[in-house]
DNA sequence: ATGTTTTCTTAAACTTTCTTAAGGGTTTTT
DNA sequence: AAAAACCCTTAAGAAAGTTTAAGAAAACAT
């Protein structure tokens, strides 16, 4: 056994804001090609923001104000039906980014809720500097345009999957593409994902260990 | 009753061309301004073309080669398993878009299939045309950016849907939202949308009508 | 360490949805 | 006008998923 004095590593490391801007921007080149002074009013742009466990980025029926990236940790979105059940409809972790479009491009109340399940650092932007940014630098226009289009084509992927694999193979799915999410998020959380119970999921993964 | 030859009105009828892009214009100006030359160049890039009643606009396995806008009929994209069940994933009509976003984009094999479910007008855009057009004139990539937002946000809420509603609640919100398509499409095609058996909605409906 | 809370598992009864199979009513084709 | 193909309905049994409730295991807090 370890003590804890030996092997505790602080969760909350404070990684200097210009690290962050670096991670924004090393996910940036995947996609355009910013000049150095490009880059640097790109980064202005962007508030670092860190929250905590549980700690909420956005509450249903606030209007969602910014974009968010991010960084380090991961978040969740999900919905609350008035019968009181949710339900999980994305998990974000780093290099992911985040918002109730809905809420953010009309400026109505939004539906989803995003709060933190680790601490984690984030990089939000507002919508005025994003249609800013947009006028601004319009190849930044086409980097949203094109994230816009995967997102929707997951989107799409997940809803064929709901609409045709049973359970079991709807876990696997998941495990398969985000294998790195289902170790750092307790199981009833993957459940609501999955759109089952977590008991239901439970007997899923005991038959599958056959 | 009727003579055919009084009332019959032919399916097919030979709008000309001219008249689709006027509509496709007309859907434009919601979005964006456009000059008139701006118009006349942006109405350039799209082929008319007109599908007959289960023809295909694109089969899985081939490269989706272009962005497709219904200018009048029906079209509907489905997935197919291997187990040879299938799947709706969306209903085109009118001023609607349709395309295998992944296979365009990546230029992958399709996985959609997409096909007309009444003889169907519609005015298409090739990839390379659809890069130049964003290239030459900004703002029509601001346009299909906020379509893509407004087609993620309606699956992120089908998502959502399919994820806490049970059959019969699916069913009343799908005739909320496309009231006109549950007219003109078989009620098979609408239990496949909404992910159950032909079987199960009829019986969904007995219920309902209480 | 110890007690507390959160998370995971198990099982039985129940509800929802699917499968299969059959019958009747439309259209469409011949 | 008959035949064929298509579409909708009904019903019984089977499978998939939920609910409830209780106990075990792990994580967290003091």
């Amino acid at each position: 056994m370890f003590s804890p004095s030996e092997e505790y590593v602080p969760w909350i490391v404070n990684y200097p804001v210009s690290s962050m801007h670096t991670r924004l921007l090393a996910y940036t080149s995947r996609h355009i090609d910013l000049s150095p002074a490009e880059a640097d009013y790109f980064v202005s742009l962007f508030k670092h923001r860190q929250y905590l466990k549980r700690q909420f980025v956005l509450q249903a029926g606030d209007i969602c104000r910014h974009e968010t990236f991010i960084v380090s940790g991961c978040l969740r979105a999900y919905f609350v039906e008035p019968s009181g059940s949710f339900h999980i409809v994305q998990f974000a972790v780093e290099d992911w980014w985040t918002a109730d479009l809905k809420s953010l491009w009309h400026e109505t109340p939004a539906t989803l809720n995003i709060d933190a399940l680790e601490t984690t650092d984030v990089l939000q932007i507002e919508k005025s500097n994003l249609d800013r940014l947009f006028r601004e630098i319009p190849k930044t226009e086409r980097m949203f345009r094109v994230m816009l289009t995967n997102a929707f084509i997951a989107h799409q992927q997940r809803i064929i999957d709901n609409l045709c694999k049973p359970a079991a193979e709807r876990y696997l799915a998941f495990l398969e593409r985000y294998g790195s999410i289902s170790q750092r998020v307790p199981q009833a959380q993957i459940a609501s994902y999955l759109g089952m119970t977590p008991e239901f999921l439970s007997q899923v993964r005991r038959n599958l260990m056959r």
